[in-house]
DNA sequence: ACTTGGCACTCAGGACGGTGGAGTGCCAGG
DNA sequence: CCTGGCACTCCACCGTCCTGAGTGCCAAGT
C-alpha cells in the first residue's frame, strides 16, 4: 500500500517541515533530498499520502505538513533514535555528577533536558509508592506539636508537622520513634498500611492516642497522598514554537501537577521510550503538543518517569535520544548514592 | 508645577490605559471621568505632562500612554492601595488555612497570588539566614554514608546526604547528633559558624574526622549556600500581556533563581510594599515588567519576600492590595504553626 | 503500470492606494 | 486660564492587484 518511496517521501516531509516550520512542496523536496524522480512523481505520492491521512495541506496550493498520524508513522517506522554526540554525553555526565541531593539531581536533570532538546522538560520525583522506608524521625517542636520526617531509600524526604492530641514527654516520643523505625525500616511503602495496622499493640497504652495520630498522618502522607511531585523547566522554549493563542492553555496545563502526571503516563511501568503525539495525548489543552518520555530507575526497578514536551512538530529522533540517555544517567546517579 | 488637575489627568490616563490597553486621548478622557473641562484644556495639560516625561505618544496623533516615570508618580502620589473585597479576604483565609506543610504553604501562596492578581506570582521561602535551628538529625544510610537533616523554626527542612571519611558505629553517630542538638538548638543560623568552630573539642577524638566532615557540610548547607529557594506560579498570565518577542526573555529570567532573588529585592529588610517599575528593575530582560513585592514574617521579623510580576501596564492598586494582604496572612499562618 | 513534462488553476501574502477617524497643536476670543 | 474652532497628521482598515509557489490532471514516453 505504501511502497518504499512513499515512505521516503513522508520521512523527507517530516524532516523538512520540522527544520523549516514551513509547508513543504514537491519541488523543494526533490532537490533537498536526492530522490531520483521528478516533482510530478512526488506529487502523485503526496496525493496518496494525503488521501491516507498522513499529510495535509493548510490551504489549497500550499505545501504539505504532516498530520499526527504522519508523525506517528515516522516515529514508529521511519526514524531511529538519534544517539547523542560524545560531547553531549560528557556534558550530561559532568553536569549530573555534581549533584549532592535528590532535589539537586532533579533540578539539574530538568535543566539538562530542557537545554539538550530545546523543549520543555518534565521530571517526576522518584515515586513514593515504589520506594521503601529508610528512616522515620519524630522531632518535638512544642508540647503538643511534632514534625514527622520520613526518608526513603530513593533519597526523598517527606515532612509534615502535626498536632498531637496529648502533650507528650520526650521519652514517649523517642519510644514511639524506636517502634516506628523497628517496624517500618526497609518496608516498601505499599506494605506500610498493613504494618501500621498492627502497631498500636506495641505501644504503651498511655501513648496510644498520640501514636494513633502519628500513624494516621503517616498513612496520609505515604499512602493516600498520591501527589507525586513533578518539576518543569525550560518553559521559555515554548515561545519559539508558535502555538498562537494556545500558548496560554499549554502554560496553564504545565502548572497542574495532576495534568503532568497523566502526561508522563500513569502506567509507566516499563522503562522504554514512550511517544505521545498530538491528539493521542490524554490531556485536553495539550492536544497540539507531543511528549517523549521514559522511565528511569535503579537497575530493573522503574522509580519514575521523565520526558520532554514540545509542539507536534518536534525533532523526535533527537528528543528520544536525549530522553533515553538522560534517563539512564539519572538512574546511575541515583543507584550510586 | 503640576497642579491638581494635571495630576488628575495623569491618574485618569494611567487608569484608562491599564484597563483598555489602548492609548488614551483627550476626548475619551473627559467623558469617561467627569473632569469639568473641555478636551482642549486637557490637551494643554497633556502637552505639559508629556514635556515632563510622564507620558508619551506612540506616534503623532495617537493618544498618550504613561512612561515608567508616569507610573512611578501614579504609584507614589496618585493611588492608594486598594483593599481587597471581603470575599477575597475570606478566600485567602480559607485557602491558606488548609495548608499543613511549609512546602504546602508556599505552593498555595503562589497560586493564590497568581489567581488574585492575574499576574505572575513569586514567593521566596523563609530565609535560612534569618531562622534558627530547631533540630539536627543524622540518619545512617550505609556504613560510610549518612543523611543530614536540619529543621528550622520556620519549618524549612534542609537535607543533604554525605559521605563519611570513616565507617561509623551507630553509637558515635548518635553521640554526634546529641552534641549537635545541644549546641545548635535555638541558634540563629548566622551564629552557627562560630558555634561550630568550637565543637570539635566536645567530640571523642576517635570520631573527630567524621565530625569534621559533618560540620563542614553543615556550614556549607546553612551558611555558605545563599541559595534561597524561590517559587514561581501563574506564568500563563504573561500571555495576556503582549510582550511580543520579549516573552521568551521574561520566561527565561523567571527560571533563574538568582534573578528572582534580585527581583524581590535583596535588601528586603522592611516589610513594607516595594514597587519596581520597568527600567527601575535591576534585572536586564525584565525591563518591561514591574514588580510589586512585600516582606512577610512572623511578628516584626521579616523572613522573606513575596510579590507579583507583570507588565508595567499593571493594575498597581489592586496588585499592591493583594500582595500586602497575602503577605500578612502568610505571616500569621507561619506564626501559628 | 509508472514516470514525466506540460499546462491551467488556485490561493496566501505582500505591495499599493484611498479613506475615515481619532487625536493633535495652535490660535483667537471669552 | 479656559474654550471652541480649525487645519493637519498619520495609523488602521479595506479593497485591489499581482506574483509565486504549489497543486491536480492529462497525455505522452518508457
Amino acid at each position: 500500500m505504501l511502497d518504499e518511496r512513499k515512505l521516503a517521501v513522508l520521512r523527507a516531509i517530516v524532516e523538512d517541515y520540522v527544520s523549516t516550520t514551513e509547508p513543504v512542496g514537491s519541488k523543494s523536496l526533490v532537490d533537498r533530498h536526492n530522490l531520483d524522480v521528478s516533482p510530478a512523481t512526488i506529487r502523485n505520492d503526496m496525493a496518496v499520502l494525503e488521501e491516507q491521512g498522513f499529510i495535509v495541506q493548510p490551504h489549497t496550493s500550499a505545501g504539505r505538513i504532516p498530520t499526527d498520524k504522519g508523525y506517528r508513522l515516522f516515529v514508529d517506522r521511519l526514524s531511529g533514535v538519534k544517539p547523542l554526540s560524545s560531547a553531549e554525553r560528557r556534558a550530561i555526565e559532568t553536569f549530573l555528577a555534581g549533584a549532592y541531593d535528590l532535589d539537586d539531581v532533579v533540578m539539574r536533570t530538568v535543566r539538562l533536558l530542557a537545554q539538550l532538546t530545546r523543549q520543555v522538560a518534565v521530571v517526576q520525583y522518584p515515586s513514593l509508592t515504589r520506594s521503601s522506608v529508610r528512616h522515620v524521625e519524630l522531632v518535638p517542636l512544642a508540647a503538643k506539636r511534632i514534625m514527622l520526617v520520613i526518608i526513603t531509600d530513593t533519597g526523598r524526604v517527606e515532612q509534615r508537622s502535626m498536632e498531637l492530641p496529648d502533650a507528650a514527654e520526650e521519652d514517649s516520643i523517642m519510644h514511639l520513634r524506636a517502634v516506628l523505625n523497628a517496624c517500618l525500616d526497609g518496608r516498601r511503602l505499599t506494605e506500610v498500611a498493613s504494618v501500621v495496622a498492627d502497631l498500636p499493640e506495641l505501644v504503651d497504652p498511655m501513648d496510644r492516642p498520640n501514636a494513633a495520630a502519628v500513624f494516621s498522618v503517616i498513612l496520609e502522607t505515604l499512602v493516600e497522598r498520591t501527589d507525586e511531585r513533578v518539576v518543569v523547566g525550560g518553559a521559555a522554549n515554548l515561545t519559539t514554537a508558535d502555538f498562537s493563542k494556545g500558548l496560554r492553555e499549554v502554560l496553564e496545563s504545565l502548572e497542574e501537577q495532576v495534568v503532568l502526571m497523566r502526561l508522563l503516563g500513569e502506567s509507566g511501568d516499563h522503562p522504554s521510550l514512550t511517544v505521545r503525539i498530538g491528539a493521542e495525548n490524554p490531556v485536553e489543552g495539550l492536544r497540539s503538543t507531543s511528549v517523549v518520555a521514559a522511565g528511569y530507575g535503579t537497575g530493573d526497578q522503574v522509580l519514575a518517569r521523565l520526558g520532554v514536551l514540545g509542539p507536534t512538530r518536534m525533532d523526535y529522533p533527537t528528543a528520544m535520544g536525549a530522553v533515553r540517555a538522560v534517563a539512564r544517567y539519572v538512574g546511575q546517579i541515583l543507584a550510586g548514592s
